[in-house]
DNA sequence: GTCACCATGTAAAGCGTTACATGATTGT
DNA sequence: ACAATCATGTAACGCTTTACATGGTGAC
């Protein structure tokens, strides 16, 4: 149970809507924790009401009203504490790994084309992930090498991560395809 | 929603009892996906109501008696059915990367310990991988090139992939400690 | 005697997904 | 007209987690 930490984090970045929040959650945030607007309108409700965070009324021209959010003291020490928990081992969702074995009680062959697909998700987002590195982690560092910003060298390692997993994924989905061929051979 | 079809998997590679299922999510399946005791109990009864599996009560000497399920037609069927439907992007949780971010506001020095925790772990399962792909899937493959069994190279690639997956995150946790520990020189 | 293993469950609370709902503005 | 974007929600249902509950056997 951790989305209001990743909100949490996501605001002390840089506070925001609950709409905003939606939309960090279908980008940056988003790649290593998903949430909808649902969930996310509803934890903000509790937070408010924990004296999490605070909301600011902002008038906008030619747009809806919005909530601003931003963190509380009482949220900076609850983030605190959750990063002082161990961490726990976290339950794996492998779709694919189950339809792979379920595949030996039916046709390996039929896998292939979606296989293909996914593959293809896969290299979009590492191509993705690459174009991010480059606009946001390269050119002029930390003038001072002594005083490094340790919120971008700590996304940075973030987005490498994603970068990893995603390259793997990549190499182990061409393995599994080549796999899948040759149990088929003619295909 | 895929356990019922993670079970039936399961359940067709060896059938056995909700207890033998639940040691089975603690090994083999549950590497790639999670379940509880509780869970179980609760889907085999809903397969059974539907059809999906058949249930046999096996007495036992000095055991209690269990219930071995197996999977009937329907069950098969059904099978077939979700190996056939497209694959959807699963919804990533990544804790650690959540909490790496936030170590920005907090001391990032604090997260080394957890972090090298966490490492050893991964470590411990990536050893535990290689040890089963040397049990299991070394020796004699089968006899006749023209004729492999698909069931155990299936079983193999989706190893392999749990072998990629903890070596990737074995050496990104390298990468997380170098920079943490970049930032917090002196520790 | 206590712990671990075998074997099966119930109950409550919280979390996640999907569908529905409203209403303004901007672009084609 | 229609779709997309901005902005915020409610409701229903199902899944997951955690705790509680029972009762026998075998090993130390």
């Amino acid at each position: 149970m951790a989305l209001e930490h990743a909100i949490l984090v996501s605001l002390l970045e840089k506070p925001g809507s609950g709409y905003e929040l939606a939309r960090r959650f279908d980008r940056s945030i988003g790649y290593f924790w998903a949430a909808t607007h649902q969930q996310i309108y509803r934890v903000l409700k509790r937070m408010e009401g924990e004296g999490w965070i605070d909301v600011r009324e902002v008038a906008q021209q030619e747009r809806p009203d919005k909530k601003e959010y931003s963190v509380a003291a009482l949220g900076r020490a609850a983030l605190s504490r959750w990063l002082h928990e161990p961490i726990e081992p976290e339950s794996v969702r492998h779709e694919l790994a189950v339809k792979i074995r379920g595949a030996a009680f039916d046709d390996p062959a039929a896998l292939i084309r979606e296989v293909e697909r996914y593959r293809q998700t896969h290299a979009d987002r590492l191509a993705r992930y690459l174009a991010g590195e480059r606009r946001d982690f390269t050119g002029p560092q930390a003038p001072v090498p002594d005083a490094p910003d340790a919120g971008r060298e700590l996304q940075h390692v973030v987005l490498r991560g994603g970068i990893a997993y995603e390259r793997m994924t990549v190499a182990w989905l061409d393995d599994v395809l080549a796999t899948l061929k040759g149990l088929a051979p003619g295909h």
